[in-house]
DNA sequence: GTCTATATTCGGATAGAC
DNA sequence: GTCTATCCGAATATAGAC
């Protein structure tokens, strides 16, 4: 096995069982025997257990806020320099979601294994969770530049609910459906988006400035 | 020191450092030594590390759940049978809040506590996450009589987002308040309450069916 | 019931052969 | 670069004195 392999089946390992354990829960050999490689290997290759986590989440956010940023930009460009808030919402909520519900594990894996990171308190964690601030913030101006006759206190409360929805769905989706009975389809993607999406522009344009009835059932929530 | 006071000290010790970082993390000598107490005092009176977390998560949850169901069933009989959605919301959002938020730093780490235990993956907690189960089921029943034209489906995702909303609170409110850069009040309680509240109507009962802009702006959002 | 001292297990890291 | 064998520290749990 190469190198390369080596480093790439570790990381796999990782994340699949990071994304459903906690970090202090998941040794070293449990990872290395996932991979099928040597439990030196790890050490060889990232230095320490930490290090490994620090290199896998930074890889992972890295790409995710590329895919959210383009599409803000993207949106932004559209719409001559002005992205709607839906279309921000949109490439806020779309990729993570997106990656969660993929048919491809290693995606979803991907996206468990980022929120269940992000609450770790090991310090290479606290770390780079500051990055994610800077990638947030670039949303929140963008909200601001959507809605600028809006209460900068509402926007970051809008924002905060987006995010927390976001988060929920992806580690707690399994509550919801038992809770339903099943009758919850969490597999249906661009319905969740929405959803998600419908609920934080309520929260952030603030109902009593919603526009008429007719206008909203077109937006994409059922029934 | 008498035995009671040995046990207290031991789980009040515990649920601060839990409150802070994951049951992996801390270890009985971190708790042992805040407690001013003996190593073997948690195995003495408590079997084991495990079932400390357990016992403290059920003496904890036990509480906020009568809490919480208490508020419903005094909105259930004011309204005859029936609370109103707004009503039903408080006693589900209410509680935690309030616990958070209070200056009482035993109550504040109790909610603290219990959110990041509920997403623990040790054996103990995976059990007990089941009576949770069974209390928001009482929830969502009266959700369901509160809103019998209503999609079934749509409940239960109101549901799951307010608890996302709550949840996020209590764990971030520290990332809101840096991003906001210290406009978001986090002290102001009923504020906070309201605005989950709120927003968690808007997702059930649907903005398009919201009652007129004038009569939305008494129910407490701000601006 | 409490505490000291210790047994035992486990996990991260490393040395050194290949 | 890879793997075996091992070291060392840490953490849970327990035995036994008081």
């Amino acid at each position: 096995m190469s190198s390369d392999q080596t480093k790439a089946a570790i990381l796999t390992a990782a994340e699949k069982l990071w994304s459903e354990r906690s970090f202090g829960e998941v040794t070293m050999r449990d990872i290395v025997s996932a991979a099928g490689v040597n439990l030196a290997a790890v050490n060889y290759h990232f230095g320490s257990k930490d290090e490994l986590l620090a290199e896998l989440f930074v890889s992972r956010t890295t790409v995710l806020n590329r895919e959210r940023f383009a599409e803000l930009k993207a949106a932004e460009e559209a719409g001559g320099g002005r992205a709607s808030v839906d279309a921000i919402l949109h490439a806020l909520v779309g990729p993570p979601l997106r990656w969660c519900l993929s048919p491809d594990l290693q995606r979803s894996a991907a996206a468990r294994f980022m929120t269940r990171a992000s609450v770790e308190t090991v310090p290479p964690i606290k770390k780079i969770v500051d990055r994610e601030f800077r990638h947030l913030q670039r949303f929140a101006t963008a909200l601001r530049t959507a809605l600028p006759h809006r209460n900068e206190v509402d926007i970051y409360w809008g924002l905060h609910f987006a995010l927390a929805m976001i988060r929920q769905t992806i580690t707690d989706s399994e509550r919801l459906r038992k809770l339903s009975g099943g009758l919850c389809d969490l597999n249906d993607t661009d319905d969740i988006i929405r959803r998600i999406v419908a609920v934080a522009k309520d929260a952030l344009v603030g109902a009593a400035s919603a526009p008429p009835a007719v206008v909203r059932a077109t937006a994409g929530r059922k029934s």
